[in-house]
This record gives structure tokens, sequence and C-alpha cells, in this order.
DNA sequence: GTATTACATGCAACAATGTTGCATGTAATG
DNA sequence: CATTACATGCAACATTGTTGCATGTAATAC
């Protein structure tokens, strides 16, 4: 286990991350820490049913996990949002250098496509305000629903 | 009433309605009629339950109403896009010159602030796709999260 | 004007997702 | 080890969206 810094941990104990609960102002409870660990772990955010999924057999009450997610925002160590089907999904506050693409979705299909282009630069923000994610949302008609041309005007 | 010609026209007889839906291939209904009448007039994108609450008493079925919703999307009539609360709203297609403002959500306590800023450049778009509608998402945490600290690292 | 028929509608039932109240369990504290 | 405030699990409910099927009706042909 090479340096001892810094903030890219990968694997962290669960000790580690009771503390970071309890100094969150919560106590650590088996169902945060779980939902905690696999949300350092996971390479990608993880919606509600991601992480019922990842629990498996001994899965917590639907409810709880509601409650732990909550939780896990509003204390600041996890952040929502909604994917490009609406879907709420969670990711560990501050692991984000989520390579931010641009999303098209096209208003006839409804399919998503991930272009490649370079991001926007962003806004300056208002005092006070801290810049975590920046996503540029697209939308129109991709080239099939064009050509097909189903009953555009 | 001044203004015969050009695009923006506010109030639409129902027969032109009729012969627009007739035109990309369905049946003129009264319930197409009474939904594209309403997304017409209406100066802002509505919601499903919009919607029903604007039919009022004579309101469509709850399956109906979707079913002219996706249909009006499909043809290319409306575009759905959800909103900052994750709710789909629907708009006439082309009727689109919505000031892209820009968004940015407290991932704190989820509040939603419209920036004041100017809208991004658009990217280049892949052969044969058509750019309608754009719009950039911020999120971070807000002014008040930020002092009071809730939970920061 | 009437008959025909494919398309639309309404209803019932269901599925997925999210919320609330309350009794019980348990992490933290002394 | 006892206490207790906080967390959990359960049941019930609310909202939003989907599917199957019997019935109604807009468009077309007659």
């Amino acid at each position: 286990m090479p340096d001892s810094s810094s903030p890219p941990l990968i694997a962290t104990a669960a000790p580690e991350l009771a503390d970071r609960i309890r100094s969150a102002g919560a106590r650590a409870t088996p169902a945060r820490i779980r939902v905690l660990a696999l949300l350092t772990s996971a390479p990608v955010p993880l919606s509600h049913h991601d992480i019922e999924a990842a629990l498996g057999d001994a899965s917590l009450d639907r409810v709880t996990l509601y409650r732990v997610l909550d939780w896990l925002v509003a204390s600041g160590l996890a952040v929502k949002r909604a994917d490009e089907r609406r879907v709420w999904r969670f990711t560990l506050a501050g692991g984000g250098q989520h390579h931010s693409h641009i999303h098209f979705r096209c208003d006839g299909c409804g399919r998503v496509y991930c272009l490649d282009a370079p991001a926007p630069v962003p806004p300056v923000m208002p005092q006070g305000f801290t810049l975590a994610h920046l996503e540029l949302d697209l939308s129109g008609r991709c080239a099939d629903c064009n050509r097909s041309g189903s009953g555009v005007r």
C-alpha cells in the first residue's frame, strides 16, 4: 500500500468509513457503512436499484436505503443526480472527475447519444457557490429520425 | 387582429389542428385536438399533471393522455423533456426559442438556481443530426450550504 | 346516408418508485 | 451495564407509468 497521502483511495476499510460517518454527525450503522463502502468502490454512479442488487440477499429495507441515501446527500458525503433516463444515481462527493461528456437526446426516438466534444467553459459562479459538476444536454432529432422523417412538419 | 403572416400564431382553430394531426398520419380525435390546442397556447412546457388539470372536469383518461402525448412526441409534433425535478414536460415542436438559461442544482439542499449567464456555444453536430435545444446543467454547493457547512468534508 | 373497419379510447389491473407513521432495535454515552 | 436518542423495518399509502382487452368512433368505401 504505497502513497499514504492524497484523495483517490480505492479500497477503504470499514473503520475508516465509520469515522467518516460519525464525523458527519450520525451513527455508524451497518446500513450506512455498507452503502458508503459500495459507493466508495463503485466506478460509476449507482442507482437505488443497483445498490439493492449489489447488497444481495442481506439487502436493506427499501425505505432504509432511501433514508441512508438521502442522509448521505444531505450530509455532503454523496451527491445524487438524475441520469438521462431520469433515474437517480449516487456518487461519492468529491470523487468526481467524471469526464463530463455531452449528451444528445433525440426527441423522436428518445435515444441518448454521447457526443465527443470538448466540455463547455464553465460560467462564473455567484459568490459563495462552488461548482462540482457540469453537464451539457442537447436535444433535437437524430440522423435516423430525420431520415425516416416520422411526422416532421 | 393584425399580422396575418409568420410563425407565432397563438390561437389556433380546431380544424387547423385537426389537419395537422391528420397530416402526421393519425386520426383527428377530440383527445388529440384538445391536447394539441393546449400545448399550442401554453406559454411554458406542461407536465402530464398540468394537462390533466387544465382539461378540468372532462379530462381524458390518464392512460389516453399518456398515449396522446407519446404519439405527439413520436410524430414530431411535440417534444418532451425532463425538468429540473425530473418531471416530463411537453412543448410544441419548433415553438422553441426558450431563452436557454443555465441551471445550478445544489447537491446539499437540492435547490435549483437559474443563473444569468450567456448560453454556451453549441458543439458541431454529427452528420444528419439537428439541434433543437441546448441546456447547461451545473451542480455543486450553493452559498447557503457552503456557509452552514452541513457535513462538508 | 349508411356500413365497414382499423385505429383510439376507457377501464382494470399491474409495476416501479418514492413517502409517512409507528413500533422495535441498537449505537453511543455515561 | 443502563439509558436514550437515533436508526431500522414493516405496513400502508401516493404517484407515475405500463399493458391487455372490450368498446367506441373517425375515416373510408359503398
